[in-house]
DNA sequence: CAGTATCCAGACCGATACTG
DNA sequence: CAGTATCGGTCTGGATACTG
């Protein structure tokens, strides 16, 4: 075929590196990137527990959003060779920079619920 | 059809009615909601100017990301009547909240890259 | 318990053409 | 100039079943 055009995939696949509002774009535009940022940042680390406290959230979503956080060096991940396997997350130092611009939005949150109008 | 069993679209559509995380996740989720609330932050106020600022905006996107920024009152809407026709979006007083706290994001993107490592 | 593979519906987005 | 309609491609996310 000709394909002389590019199709739509192969230029949405054109994304700079990694700026910080690109993570934005794509950690908080993913449905539970929110919640799964929270859930670590508010200590719950192994995935089992972010499971049995979220309804709805699936073991394959929560596992991407997991991944995705990882790559962003948002948080990192601890294996424990035991039995049953066991795996913990937390928030890395620049995680915790990050999520407490989102933290934000609790406070507006609040802020507005509090105002008159 | 049977239909005891709920599709996904019935039960993805029962969203809770409009929290600030919710706003998060749907506005910034968009691709291109950052950039055109920053747009209207920075004063744009007109949507032939903002398509003319940011190459690959279409008319059709920008509308829908302007109808719901206006949806979540994080912007409002001026209709003048001249001819040809003018429009004119602003942030509102909570937008302006709201606002503060994603260009924390820009924050944090000068942050890291000033960090050593 | 942690993680992955597959299938499929729906959301998002781009191109294009069109109306007021 | 502002805004809408339609079509089609791609991606995300949910259900389900499975592996180490």
């Amino acid at each position: 075929m000709p394909a002389l055009k590019k199709t739509q995939a192969e230029k949405s696949r054109v994304r700079k590196p990694a700026s910080v509002s690109r993570m934005v774009e794509d950690i908080v535009g993913c449905k539970w990137s929110l919640t799964v940022l929270s859930l670590v940042a508010a200590g719950v680390t192994r995935p089992g527990a972010m499971q049995r406290r979220v309804e709805g959230l699936t073991a394959k979503v929560l596992n991407e959003r997991l991944r995705k956080l990882l790559r962003f060096g948002i948080i990192e991940r601890e294996v424990f060779a035991e039995v049953p396997p066991r795996v913990e997350y937390r928030l890395t130092a620049f995680g915790r920079r990050f999520s407490s611009v989102l933290e934000r939005i609790a406070e507006l949150e609040e802020e507005r619920s509090s105002a008159v109008g």
